[in-house]
DNA sequence: CAGTGGTCTAGACCACTAG
DNA sequence: TAGTGGTCTAGACCACTGA
């Protein structure tokens, strides 16, 4: 590891070092705290730590940016509001990863109307239908940032309730995964698999999502869908657009997902 | 005003008046900042400052409330990212308002989906249908809190997107408030205004609303609905149902909205 | 008990706004 | 230039965890 000092890019202390006064008439002013921020994302994009893990304590890295503990805890705390850490008192700061209880399936916003009975199996069964490699389409091209000719992964699965009458499909989804990152992805390892979907990444491919985009519309339900959904054609779903993202907004996943809301619904805080 | 001193609730400095030590095992410990925070959300609930206008600087907090500029800026830095305040830096700390054009329409998720042209009217209009006086439905006096036979106001508005052909009908709005808040919302005052209804409310009524909840579904088009929205019975529409708070998580407007999602859709970020 | 994050303080200085 | 919020520091002490 190389020098780690760091200074404010305001205009006070005058430069010494030829820096070129190329002002792009937006870079204004970084604070300290936000250039901690950024080699700590930075960190986290290298894997310098996985998910789950502990990373160094403030004072550690404190002394490590030669910048004081307040100053390292306010990027923290930055970090840990964006969701790609998490604190814990007594014990250290963590990684965020999609292993634990509370943020298993925090990007699944899908919820039963009724208040769950005490017993009821809220949990989702999975049924795998495709998983196949190919060229890239455009639009996951375009999408995922991807070159024209690049491999993609296509994955189709359904999502079914537990009700007592048996599981009932809930969620047809459709996803697509950059091919070279997800080089190993193959539909045994996709069964074999307990947990969401989102943790296999982390385990088996290094790569942690760490935010998404949502378009939502009404949309009436094609044939095929129909078919895989348990309901009439033409039947109203309500299709989800989805764009996941890694460290450093990078695109790394395109979902389209239709769920039945007959007895479900999305679920949005709006603040 | 009276003292207005604060004592963190934690264990220890031992408190010297015989208060009882009923922990009931979920108090656990406030610190200060938050007795700040709370202390400024019930001098917003009771419009101690209007939206729009400023609050006391952080050193005249300080100074009222007897602790550091820093505990009070910890206060302030969580309100300001609940979207109660904004902190505008060299000009000081304000109440958060719908009149700014940046958040005027906060919680109107409906978007075009390409990406309007230079010159494209983003803006929708607004078509008035009802506005009544009753007693409040079952369902609104369980949703809003009222009592049995408490008055209610009902609201149906269409808003059209502005297309070259001419307007188009985009969303069918059905909403309701308590009656003692709004009493003298008429037909009138909403035709006449200009801008948000969330703005009228504050101004009219001294109701910022703060925060909303929503639930999505996909549906089928009523007769009635489909000849509001000028679509075929039956078409798929994006169901939103909403309910709204102001200050202290007190709800304050249910809002059912119908949305023709063929060229818009619903945006969604996820964290 | 040592080590972690969490709170609170006091003071210096910077960035931004407006008179 | 005065007043506001924003950054950074250093130090003291508290709350929580686990050995």
């Amino acid at each position: 590891m190389m020098s780690d000092t760091v200074q404010p890019t305001g205009s006070k202390p005058a430069q010494p070092d030829g820096s070129p006064p190329v002002q792009e008439a937006a870079p204004a002013f970084s604070p300290l705290y936000r250039q901690i921020k950024q080699r700590l994302v930075r960190s986290l994009q290298a894997a310098e730590w996985q998910p789950g893990q502990a990373i160094p304590s403030e004072m550690e890295l404190a002394a490590r940016f030669q910048v004081s503990q307040g100053t390292v805890r306010k990027a923290i705390d930055e970090l840990a509001t964006d969701n790609l850490l998490v604190r814990r008192q007594g014990k250290g700061t963590f990684v965020a990863s999609h292993a634990e209880q509370a943020t298993q399936y925090r990007f699944l916003r899908l919820v039963a109307d009724a208040a769950p009975h005490e017993g009821t199996d809220t949990r989702l069964q999975r049924q795998l239908l495709t998983c196949r490699r190919m060229r890239a389409p455009a639009e996951v091209v375009r999408q995922l940032a991807l070159k024209p000719g690049d491999p993609a992964v296509q994955v189709q699965r359904l999502l079914l309730a537990n009700r007592p009458e048996g599981p009932v499909p809930m969620v047809l989804e459709d996803l697509w995964l950059p091919g070279t990152t997800f080089k190993g992805l193959s539909a045994e390892r996709l069964v074999a698999w307990r947990g969401p979907m989102y943790r296999l990444f982390e385990v088996e491919f290094g790569v942690h999502m760490v935010r998404a985009e949502e378009k939502l519309r009404a949309v009436a339900a094609s044939a095929e869908d129909a078919a895989l959904l348990a309901v009439p054609a033409g039947s109203p779903l309500l299709l989800v657009e989805r764009l996941a993202y890694t460290y450093g907004d990078q695109p790394m996943e395109l979902r389209r997902g239709l769920y039945h809301t007959e007895h479900h619904h999305y679920r949005n805080e709006l603040s």
